[in-house]
DNA sequence: GTCTATATCATGATAGAC
DNA sequence: GTCTATCATGATATAGAC
């Protein structure tokens, strides 16, 4: 395993998850995240071997931590309501509210890669694409499908486009987040 | 006046609109850009001057177009109710419709400018936020005041992050936008 | 595992002929 | 107004010493 989170391996990780959110990632050089992590510039290309997959890199620490703590909330929350079905608020809160709440967690970045989510979410560039495609496909497809089950009464095309509107609001809420902003998330509770 | 729009002044135009949308400002080159108006690569700096000045040129554009357009419904409709409050589905309908009517006005770059406004709209980047702050403030703070008086009942911050979040449902949708996927304006009409 | 040094190339911008 | 030619700079990536 070449994996092994050496600690300047993670002082890069943390080097171009700043710059990376503060100037876009074609607007980021090598050479800026090599003197921000106080690591060579050589060094990060043994580490990741190539910018493209040090923003890979990047985006798999957080997502993976992130997609699991969801896949944790809703084993929990179905565990607890047995075979009836979740409310929407429940389904929600498991996905946009974890999100959210990833900003206060210790040791995952915080506010900042949060902007830098909401950020490059809104990027066609296909690497990133695929890459999202790939981590959030299982969380995706269970909160979609809770949620048809729990508005049984609306079509399943509606379901989708709220949940569309809903991740551009929260998306653009990560974005320009100022510290002191308080809790919105009551706003998606109705 | 050195803006007088000649015939290759549009086409730079253009193109760095569309490419600008495709690979983000830092991702652009102006060589690409000379390339794919078919023009030198001296001509667009002779036109614009400067990198930036160029985008700062694509986003002027459209802007001043679509701002005007927004207070040209505001004005009509003002008109029309007198010394009534406007109802606030058309203040959105004058704000949000027109943006995504913009997509299906001929000679105002149609989609493109559109997901180019949805990208850019997230870059932190100060030259691009400051041009919007300006570009913006009129039609923004017209749109704010009508609200306000047509709810005299919803606290002024409340309106705010309505509008707030709104907008990030917006620009998600002119970013992802495919052709065919109808009108979704009907979802903001409540 | 980490660094020095460097190869190789693309970028934004401009000077000056036409 | 538009071109050719060129500059200085900074980019990614790698070969090879330690």
């Amino acid at each position: 395993m070449t994996t092994a989170p050496t600690e300047t391996r993670i002082r890069i990780l943390d080097a171009a998850e700043r710059l990376f959110m503060a100037n876009g990632f074609e607007g980021t050089s090598m050479r800026q995240i090599a003197s921000e992590a106080e690591a060579n510039l050589a060094a990060t290309n043994y580490h990741f071997g190539s910018k493209e997959a040090l923003l890979q890199a990047v985006f798999k620490r957080r997502l993976e931590w992130l997609n699991g703590e969801r896949l944790r909330v809703l084993d929990a929350m179905e565990a607890e309501a047995g075979d009836q079905a979740l409310k929407p608020s429940q389904i929600v809160d498991a996905f946009f509210g974890t999100l959210l709440r990833m900003g206060n967690e210790p040791n995952q970045g915080g506010q900042t890669f949060l902007r830098l989510l909401g950020r490059n979410l809104s990027n066609p560039s296909d690497m990133i694409r695929t890459l999202f495609a790939a981590e959030y496909s299982d969380v995706l497809e269970r909160c979609k499908n809770a949620l048809y089950r729990s508005l049984p009464e609306v079509p399943k095309a509606e379901i989708v486009w709220r949940l569309h509107f809903m991740l551009g609001a929260t998306l653009r809420h990560c974005r320009h987040r100022r510290a002191g902003s308080g809790d919105r998330l009551a706003s998606f509770r109705r």
